[in-house]
Parts: structure tokens; sequence; C-alpha cells
DNA sequence: CCTTAACTTCACAAATTTGTGAAACTAGCG
DNA sequence: CGCTAGTTTCACAAATTTGTGAAGTTAAGG
């Protein structure tokens, strides 16, 4: 294993990516890693999230991964499958090279959000089906539907933040061009 | 344990209730506790908050939710400690008696998302930080700031739709007044 | 086609989480 | 002031989850 130590001490294992305090990025990977494992991502997934997500490219072979976050291949291979899934990550075969990379999908919040209010959707379905149970009439009955009805206005909101959202960008990076034009 | 047998067979030991399939009610429980487990709540606290959300009065002792769910009081206890700490759900001390009722939050779909901004607003922190360490001029440090920005967003937003919501509960609740009133 | 790099799958060991019984604690009630 | 119903805490056993090494699979390159 070629490898070279730089000053801070922090090994030069990150090849590819601008100069940068590797053992800083380290704790930062780790750090947002942890927060989306507190709020239910699978731990080898968010590591593996995190660590594509300070890729100056957006995308790393498995060996890199393997060796940045220290797990082993198998590691690699099953938070692959799972971010994937979701479409939070996708594959790509390299034209002339026996190795995949794994990209960070163009608009993953957008497409985490999009899951999210699919969940909410089964949700509602859910409780529309308690409603029958309970009786409409009754409290627990209409505390239901009502809980029906809340979903159903997520369902109806979250498209149209996600709109709005782009929308913002889009103004963004007009202005953005107009001041690189006049500067 | 005293218990008498309905002719449907399910046996009726959810006392205080309007008359109702309770297999069926049960079987909503479950359903409605895993959809929420799957979203990455405790097992127990989702059981719990479930069966709170089908009982009429909204509220219920250790005793009816142990029963009711066949779980000891020490996991009625730990549920309780998880659902008090995330707001969904308050404790109110019986006056004349000894036992508590744990009572659903009154806007239980409110405080929990309130709590979702806050983790939002956690992940922005640690977003902003993570732009500082890998260089704001970097793709890695630009899609990072592009995140953040994506969790301010959110965190505008989401206050601005829970008030939408409140305002269209409280437009139905009016127009429901006025057609009792009509009819 | 055979070789071999790269990835996946599988069985298992380790670590973590979950729920329980039992003991400890708390506060109404006599 | 005890007594005791109701709840919480604690230590532990069971179940589940997680990550690994090793075997298996796939396809690029000779």
């Amino acid at each position: 294993m070629r490898e070279t130590i730089e000053p801070g001490g922090a090994p030069d294992d990150a090849r590819g990516e601008a100069a940068r305090d590797e053992a800083a990025v380290s704790r930062f990977v780790e750090r947002f890693a942890a927060d989306l494992a507190e709020a239910g991502m699978q731990r080898m997934a968010a590591r593996v999230f995190a660590a594509l997500l300070v890729s100056d490219s957006g995308a790393l072979s498995s060996a890199e991964l393997a060796e940045r976050l220290r797990i082993s291949p198998a590691a690699v291979s099953g938070a692959i499958r799972y971010l994937s899934q979701v479409d939070m990550v996708v594959r790509e075969r390299e034209p002339g090279s026996r190795r995949d990379r794994y990209r960070l999908y163009n608009e993953v919040w957008y497409e985490t959000l999009t899951r999210r209010d699919q969940m909410v959707a089964r949700w509602e379905s859910t409780m529309r089906d308690g409603a029958k149970v309970l009786g409409p009439g009754t409290p627990a009955g209409l505390r239901i539907t009502e809980t029906a009805d809340f979903f159903e206005f997520v369902q109806r909101e979250l498209p149209k933040m996600l709109e709005r959202w782009r929308a913002q960008q889009a103004e963004r990076r007009a202005a953005e061009a107009r001041e690189a034009e006049a500067g």
C-alpha cells in the first residue's frame, strides 16, 4: 500500500481530491453519518453516502469507499444495495474497466423527500381503513380521520414545496450568471 | 381476570370503548405500529402510540395499555418515557387515584414535524461546518453548501405549511358549524 | 476459452437492541 | 406513619442487526 504522510499527520489516502485536511474531512463524514443514522438510516449506508458527498467527483469506486471508511467490500456492497434501492446513488459501469463507480443521484434530496411522501401515502391508506374499523362517528374514528386528512394535506403540499425549491435554485443560478457576466 | 366472550370471538378487554370489533382494531393497531416502526420509531413506542390513537378517550392507563398490547408494565414505562420526551404523549396524574393516565398530545403531528425541523436544523449546521472544512470553492464544498441551503429552505417552509394546515382546519370547522346550524 | 479483477452472496460471530421479571421506589390512603 | 397500588429501574436473557471472511459469480482482457 503506497502511502505518504502529510505534515498534519493525516494519511494522504484520498487521492484525486483537492488538497485538504483529510482528518477533518473524516470527522465531518462521521458526524453527518451519525446525524443520518439517528434519523433511522442504516449506519453503513449513511457513512457511504457521506463519503460520496465529500468527494469532489461525487462518485467513488467500491475500493475507494472501502479504503476511506476502513470497511470490507462486503459492507460497501450492502450499503450500496440499500442506497440504490432508495435512489440516493446510481451505479455506473466505467467503460474500459471492470470497476463500478457509485455516483450520488442528481437530485438526492428531491428523491428522498418523494420517498417520504410515498410513505405518508401508505400511512394515509392505513388511517382510512382504520376509520372504517372504528366507525366514522366514534371519537376514535374522528381522530383517525383527521389524521388521515393531515397526511393527505402533506402529500399535496410536499410536491409544491419541492417545486418552489427548484424555482428558487433556477433564479439563484440565473442571478449568478448575470453577476459573472457583469464582473 | 374477569373476561367475557363476544359472539365474534374477540375478548371484550377494551372496556370503555364504543362497541366494535376488537380483533379488527387490534390488527389496525399492529399495522400502523409497523408503519411507524419502519419509519424508524421504536417498536413498543409505536404500538403504545397506536393504541392511544384508537382509544375513544385518547388516554389510557399503564395497566390498560399493558393488557391491550399484552406487554409488561416495564415495556409500557419505557415506551412512555420515549413518547413523553418527544412530546407525543403527556402524563396526567388522575386526582383522587394513584394511577397515571397517558394522553395523546393535543397537536401530535404539529409537534412531531417541529421536531423533524429541529433535526434538519442540526443537519444544516453540520453542513455549514463541512463546507468550511472542504473549502467553499471546491466541487465538494459547493455541493455541501447547496445541501445546507436546501435544509435552510425546508426550515423556512415547514412552519408555513403547518400554518396553512391550521387555517384549513379552522375553515373546515367553521363550515361544519354553519352546516349544523342550517340543518 | 482461460485467467483474474471486481463485486456479491452467504454463513457466522460480535455487538446491539429489546422486553422481561424482580426489586426498588413513590405517593395515596387508612 | 405504615401499607400497598402503581410505576420505574435494573440486570439479564432472547432476539435482532451488523459487519466480516471466504466462497461464489460475473465479465474484461489476453
